[in-house]
DNA sequence: GGCTCCCGTT
């Protein structure tokens, strides 16, 4: 009978079936079958609890055993399923216990190291796997490699990876990942073809470098070597075209761009239409499954490319039906809404057939990110009637009403966080409290709530302040918080670059540049502005001021030309966003005043935009991507832009996004 | 005898 429990339980870990194995568990006690505890139905009970993520049941379960009776495996099972700091708590009990130690425990230990990535304990732990004698067994040596790439040690993988007699694939896909995460997916390309033999997390890991590095051609090559291998010559695989939207092309992919995309609806039917298809589709080397899915999706989101996402999207539906899981749906809804199309991010969240909190923070997260917060407001109230919402909700609605200056319904999710909802406040809370009270100018209230502060603030709390005194030309309590923040931030240029700019907005110069003096003589350089935009699968990077691009006479040439035109359309240029580095007064002369111009006009956003409007057909959208906060004069000069050339420009600072059409920009202004 | 390494949603 035991025996039979076993089996079934092994399967309902397998399938993370979490109902039938708790009703097989309450049937065992029932029946008695646990009051004599047999040693194997406690372990695949732990075991389902463990593979389930159900760390508490398994300890409660383990807290059950008798010390007499418990041995490694349960050890190396409640090891494997916990908190990491709890797991090495385990594994120096079972030590001091003597139980014996075999691989598999080493494996898990190692895995919790590796969770930690803790640059002093992974090379200890490396010391113990040579002191217990397990030099030869590959896979703990897999953990150690693994433990060294995740806290960014790879030459020290590199050289566990040399002395390994008969490297595994893992052995590879390990190096693997540390050199393109560490050194560059070029790197990573080399040790991708040396592998002897390849795995689908090999081909993944190798996707998702490419996409996160801007490579959107390479990756789209490698998703058709990684499913169709060499014979995809003849099929009609997907080809990239980034003006027409038709990223799939080919009789079976159409189909379905079609219907899934080009109206922004999902058609009701699985679109799998006939044998040939389906082969083509499931009768790849590698199918990709949920957790290939979910990790390529994520680099995506990173990217802002949304042509491997919207690709990934139709090969899961075809692959699978419309109900693609929690996991990969909130990766969709995440990816969808980074990638700035917010209203397919908001689809695919309403078509989810099941959702937890993590899919809603991140539709909330991304209408934020949007400046939709109303839209927010109304969302979550219908998500409390789904799931309970945790401390990311909180901070994802906080944002939400900040990028909208909703104050009141900021102030009360913010005094509802813990009485109503029951959820700890977090320093983060307070953070987009402060950040929401700043934008709107409410200055006063903000500082009063920092002061109020139960946690001493941090340095995103008091940024958002200095932030909005700059502003709002608050000088004096600028100058207060600076003090704080540089005790905190030494390092951080931001602060002291937005002090030197408000001392010059104020008329004074001299501050400004002993401030800006102190910088250099200290070497701390300005993080330059950086624009990114996409151009038939390939990421240009702009700087301002850049001249590195081949094409850079023809930009500046579109430059001068769009100037020229927003200037007939009324624009001119907010020359208080830029203040030179030197000894420049503003009333000086004329030639001071062109000089700044010019920077003005070659911020990196705006050669993003003249390379985009040149290099993709009239009408197509643009998407620009920032590293800073949008500046004053480009978001002015976008809104223009949008309206003179009909173009719809989508610019994702570090913020949220600007939607800009026909002269004006969804943020309504404010941001 | 079971417990096992690499890709893993905000």
């Amino acid at each position: 009978m035991a025996r039979i429990f076993r089996s079934l339980l092994r399967r309902c870990a397998r399938a993370s079936a979490v109902r039938p194995g708790e009703q097989l568990h309450a049937a065992a006690v029932v029946s008695g079958l646990l009051s004599n505890p047999s040693h194997f139905l406690l372990n695949a009970l732990l075991h389902f609890y463990a593979s389930c993520s159900l760390p508490s049941h398994a300890r409660k379960l383990f807290d059950k055993i008798p010390h007499s009776h418990k041995d490694s495996v349960d050890y190396t099972t409640l090891i494997r399923c916990s908190h990491p700091l709890d797991s090495l708590r385990y594994f120096l009990q079972m030590r001091q216990r003597a139980l014996p130690l075999d691989g598999v425990a080493l494996i898990c230990v190692l895995g919790a190291c590796s969770r930690l990535g803790d640059n002093n304990l992974v090379p200890q732990m490396h010391v113990g796997v040579v002191k217990f004698g397990f030099l030869r067994h590959t896979k703990v040596l897999n953990g150690v490699m693994d433990g060294y790439v995740k806290c960014g040690l790879v030459g020290e993988a590199r050289r566990v990876f040399e002395e390994i007699e008969e490297p595994s694939v893992v052995s590879w896909t390990v190096v693997l990942e540390g050199v393109v995460k560490w050194e560059g997916v070029e790197s990573g390309r080399a040790v991708f073809d040396k592998m002897p033999e390849r795995n689908e997390v090999a081909w993944t890991i190798m996707i998702k470098g490419y996409v996160g590095s801007g490579f959107t051609k390479e990756a789209f090559l490698l998703l058709k070597d990684m499913t169709f291998g060499n014979q995809s010559q003849g099929t009609n695989f997907p080809q990239y075209n980034e003006s027409k939207f038709e990223i799939l092309k080919g009789e079976v992919s159409t189909f379905v761009v079609q219907q899934c995309f080009k109206h922004d609806c999902f058609p009701r039917k699985i679109l799998v239409r006939n044998q040939k298809e389906k082969e083509m589709v499931l009768g790849c080397r590698f199918g990709l499954n949920w957790v290939t899915i979910c990790s390529i999706l994520s680099a995506c989101s990173q990217s802002g490319d949304v042509s491997v996402g919207r690709w990934i999207h139709c090969y899961a539906v075809k692959a699978v039906g419309w109900d693609l899981g929690v996991m990969v749906g909130t990766s969709l809804v995440d990816m969808y809404a980074r990638c700035g199309r917010i209203n397919v991010a908001l689809m695919v969240f309403r078509h989810m057939p099941r959702r937890n909190t993590v899919s809603w923070n991140a539709m909330l997260g991304g209408l934020a990110m949007h400046g939709m917060g109303k839209v927010a407001v109304e969302m979550f109230a219908c998500m409390v009637d789904e799931v309970k919402p945790d401390a990311m909700t909180f901070m994802a609605l906080l944002s939400a009403c900040s990028h909208s200056g909703l104050v009141e319904q900021g102030w009360q999710y913010f005094h509802d966080i813990e009485c109503v909802y029951g959820v700890t406040l977090e320093i983060e809370h307070y953070a987009c409290m402060v950040d929401l009270l700043s934008r709107v100018g409410c200055l006063e209230e903000a500082e009063a709530l920092v002061k109020k502060m139960p946690i001493p603030p941090n340095e995103i709390v008091l940024g958002s302040l200095l932030g909005a005194c700059y502003t709002y030309g608050k000088l004096r309590l600028g100058e207060k918080i600076m003090r704080d923040l540089v005790l905190m931030d030494p390092q951080n240029t931001e602060y002291h670059i937005l002090l030197s700019n408000m001392y010059a907005l104020c008329g004074k110069a001299d501050k400004a540049n002993s401030l800006r003096k102190i910088l250099k003589n200290r070497g701390i350089k300005k993080v330059p502005g950086m624009s990114s935009i996409y151009v038939d699968g390939q990421l240009y990077r702009f700087i301002a001021g850049d001249k590195s691009h081949p094409r850079t006479t023809d930009i500046y040439r579109k430059l001068d030309d769009m100037i020229c035109k927003l200037r007939l359309a009324g624009y001119a240029p907010n020359t208080n966003c830029q203040v030179l580095f030197g000894g420049f007064n503003k009333d000086d002369c004329m030639e001071a005043l062109e000089e700044v111009e010019q920077v003005l006009f070659t911020h990196s956003e705006k050669l993003a935009l003249c390379f985009g409007l040149m290099s993709t057909p009239s009408g197509s959208p643009l998407c620009i991507f920032k590293n800073l906060r949008i500046c004053q004069d480009c978001h002015y000069a976008m809104k223009i832009a949008s309206d003179i050339y009909k173009r719809e420009i989508v610019v994702r600072d570090r913020y949220r996004f600007h939607s800009f059409k026909q002269g004006s920009c969804s943020c309504s202004d404010f941001w």
